[in-house]
DNA sequence: GTCTATACCGTGATAGAC
DNA sequence: GTCTATCACGGTATAGAC
């Protein structure tokens, strides 16, 4: 923090806003916080932008277009329904580490605002896609139908946005590794034999 | 909301606080925002509590409280590794769901005062002696080895917590339901054959 | 147990000089 | 582009009457 530049400009305090609301959160900080942390006075920081809620409503609309830019790519609309869900979740985790701040940002949003309250509608209207996703893939025998299409989406979903609250790019897990192993745990499971519960013959191989 | 009870206690307080908190997030919760929705003006909560941050540790401890019995539950303590694991998720799941409103106000503080910061602490002791287990049921062969410990403890109690997100008590599931489903997919996956990758003859069922 | 009235401070935001 | 100075408002919390 107080990553004095001696110009800012709207990116380079957008970058350290986001990084004080992720620590503090939206609501527990203050223009003044903003203002430590960027190495200006608070008043400077209107000259950038509008307000907090500016702030906040540029990093959570860059983390939307990124999550529904999965959606359009090639891998989430051609093929069989379960290999376009699997492709969607393992694209949705590796974007979500490539812009950690942003996608973490949004996902703490509460809806006091309008911002706020504009960025959950887009949060559902992605969830509910995905949900229809599973569905499809269900339906196509590809993936067990003992779970309700809904119930998966919710639980899948919930793991993978899960990861923000412990990722760090500098830790020791790149993100294509969090996203295979979360992944092969979400289509395969963590059990080491498979037969455990009920007999079965030896399953092949479960790679990625 | 605007539940009002013509006599409060600090019990029946603590209810109406912990909804707010979680509707409107701790921070973004005034105290005239609570004495509305208790019914009552500012001056008469701080009859039943010291202040706001009072009504959150009581919350917080609530929860985790139920959260560490759950670890000291004979289920938790005995038998083989993998059992205590998978044991342990789905009776944190439970908790989780029987204490909703005070687990998902914990899992949602961020650090800001003394008392957010001693949740944080005890939830991180949580955690920890979480990954020990699965760890143990690794070094076991119980669990599959190509995923670390700490990477598998992690996701694991991240989709477990991210439950919280979309639970409600008055919605289709119940909360042993969702401890199935939730149970079922990290010990399983949801894969209806795991063979799906390459070909092979007709798989047995998958039931739970 | 709840009220009205109030103290006191931090908040987001603006004006205008440099 | 940043500053100092200032504003109006809402924040938590207290005093004391009923």
């Amino acid at each position: 923090m107080v990553k004095r530049a001696d110009r800012h400009t709207p990116e380079s305090l957008l970058a350290v806003a986001v990084e004080v609301f992720n620590i503090r959160g939206y609501d527990g900080t203050s223009m003044e916080d903003l203002a430590k942390a960027a190495g200006i006075t608070k008043s400077s920081i209107y000259h950038h932008v509008t307000g907090k809620e500016e702030l906040l409503r540029i990093a959570v609309t860059r983390a939307l277009d990124g999550l529904f830019g999965v959606l359009d790519e090639p891998g989430a609309t051609e093929g069989a329904a379960v290999d376009r869900f699997a492709y969607v979740i393992r694209r949705t985790c590796l974007e979500l580490v490539d812009k950690l701040p942003y996608v973490t940002l949004l996902l703490r949003v509460r809806g006091n605002t309008v911002t706020e309250r504009e960025a959950l509608a887009r949060r559902r209207d992605f969830d509910h896609r995905v949900a229809d996703l599973a569905a499809a893939a269900i339906a196509d025998g590809d993936l067990r139908a003992d779970l309700d299409p809904r119930l998966t989406s919710r639980l899948v979903f919930g793991l993978v946005n899960s990861v923000v609250e412990w990722y760090r790019p500098d830790g020791p897990e790149s993100g294509p590794a969090v996203a295979d192993a979360l992944s092969s745990l979400v289509l395969t499971g963590l059990r080491a034999h498979q037969e455990s519960v009920l007999p079965a013959p030896d399953p092949p191989e479960a790679g990625s």
